[in-house]
Formats: structure tokens, sequence, C-alpha cells
DNA sequence: ATTGAGATTGAGATTCAGTCTCAATTACAG
DNA sequence: CTGTAATTGAGACTGAATCTCAATCTCAAT
């Protein structure tokens, strides 16, 4: 957390961005919840707690947690965004099930590895990637 | 691309729906078009050939097409889905530029293989999976 | 401590993909 | 040909995310 805290206004500095009390709460509430949430979720945590945070805001800290790398953005096929912390969280990827919607995480040593020697292969020049499988979880098969 | 209308056409009976000429159109708009396209490029190409299908039409034809495993729907980062033709294409993944947005496309076996051992660790039963590469192709890195 | 330039914020308007409604139309089994 | 259930389209609607811009805040330099 601490470490985030001041990855983070490293990040900031370097770009001549300033660490605000509403971008402190934001990060401090991905952080809360060892999950993954979605910018909603932030919002009204926040709300809840008196400390406020416009929707633009969160959307804005969220994107700017992304470009540092701090946070990763995933996407569950539910038209939205889900957000999760990256340090000190072992790399992984995510199943879903389409029925109760449980999100199962496993680790991506593979994929890293297969990545990377597709890339090789065409001369492209990875910065991110996206890998979810869905279907049915061991209760509802 | 008879094929495919064939299929289509078994599908949509199986279940009691009617094979009607806007649903043939946009069978046919896919088909045309070899490549990954949006629903408003498949709008806008029908108005242009006076075939008109409304909005409403496309996106609904779309899903029975991806249902019935015609088609497919992928992400591409957009904010938007894309959808591309299944049959008579070797099954593969994408590589997206992010400067340019050239999309690369790769063949999957090793992923699909990948994907089967993982489901069977964790008694998932996989239905489809979403996987993308982003970063700069040989041309803009 | 004060200042000022530039960064940041929030309320609400806006955008954009995609979905919904429902009266009018169409497909097709019999 | 007919009846009926499925389908269509125009446009209203939704929900996520972005944009606008005046008011506010931050922080480095006094």
């Amino acid at each position: 957390m601490k470490k985030a805290v001041k990855s983070f206004a490293k990040y900031l500095n370097s770009r001549n961005l300033k660490l605000t009390k509403e971008r402190k709460a934001v990060l401090e509430e991905i952080f809360l919840h060892t999950g993954h949430l979605e910018a909603e979720d932030i919002l009204h945590s926040l709300r809840r707690k008196k400390k406020r945070a416009s929707r633009a805001t969160i959307y804005r800290t969220l994107d700017l947690l992304v470009d540092s790398g701090i946070v990763r953005k995933v996407d569950f096929g539910h038209g939205h965004s889900h957000y999760e912390q990256v340090l000190g969280h072992a790399h992984h990827e995510h199943m879903i099930c389409i029925k109760c919607g449980k999100v199962i995480e496993f680790p991506d040593e593979k994929i890293e590895r297969l990545i990377k020697k597709l890339c090789e292969k065409s001369g492209f020049e990875h910065t991110s990637h996206s890998f979810q499988i869905f279907g049915y979880c061991r209760d509802c098969k």
C-alpha cells in the first residue's frame, strides 16, 4: 500500500502531475479491496465514507493508475471495465463463469512465454495483453 | 457462403426462427468481407446497396450468428465489438497495433491446448475465450 | 507565509454502443 | 391461401465513459 502510494507519487511527479487527496483516495480504495472492482464500486465506497471524488475524477485517476502500471484494467465481458491491483499480486489471468459470475484466477507464466515467442516471430513489440476464458465453473456445469 | 446460409437456416429452424431477407443480408455482408467488421460497417454497406436492415436487426442477427457458431465476436479494445466469420477460416487470435490499428492474426492451437489443461485442473467447462496482444507492429515500433 | 501558474476538480452535458418498445409487417406450416 | 407467431424498424432509452469549463487547489519560488 505505502509502496503503491510512493510509486504513484513518483509517476505523477515525473509527469508534473499532482498527488491530490482524491487521487490518493481512489488508490487506497483499490488496495483496500483485494479483488477486482469497477469504477462505480469506488464511487459508492468513497461516498459511504464521505470522502468524495466525482465520477470524472475516478475515471481519470484510474487511467493514470493503469498507465503507471500500478493497476490493471480487465474485461470480464460485462460491458464495463474492472480494475485490480498489480503490486504484490502474482501475474494471472481470469476464468469467468457465465452462469454465476465467479472469477477464477490462474497463473500466467506459460502465456507470457507464448506471447514472447509469438511477438518475436512477427516483429511485434508487446505492451499488454488480454486473456480470459469463459464457461461454467465446477459448481455451475 | 452457401454452406453458411444452410448452416444458419438449420440453426434458425431448430429454434423456430425464420430466415428473413434481412438476416440473410447480414450474413452475406459478413462473408463478402473477409476481414473483421463492426456492426456499423454492415449497416452502411447494406445502405449503400439499398438493402436495408435497421441497426436493431443487425445487432439481433449478429447475436444469432454468434450463438450459432457461424460468426465470432472479437474485442480489439476500441470500445465496440468486431465480428469475423468462423467457417473456412483457421482458428486464430489477434495482435493489435496500438499506433496504426493494424490487426495481425496468429494461429491458436497452442493456446487451445493450454486452455484445455487449465480447465481440467480447475474443473471449468470452457465455452469460449478471448485473447489479444496489444503493442507496436513492425512498422510502428 | 504568500503568490501565481498550471494542474485539478465536479456537476452536468454529451457521446456512443448497444438494447428495448410496440405497432405494422412478414414467413411459413398446414 | 390463411392464421399466427416471429420479425422488423423508428426512435426512445440505457449505461459506461468522456468532455466542458468555471471554480479550486497544489506546490515551487519567493
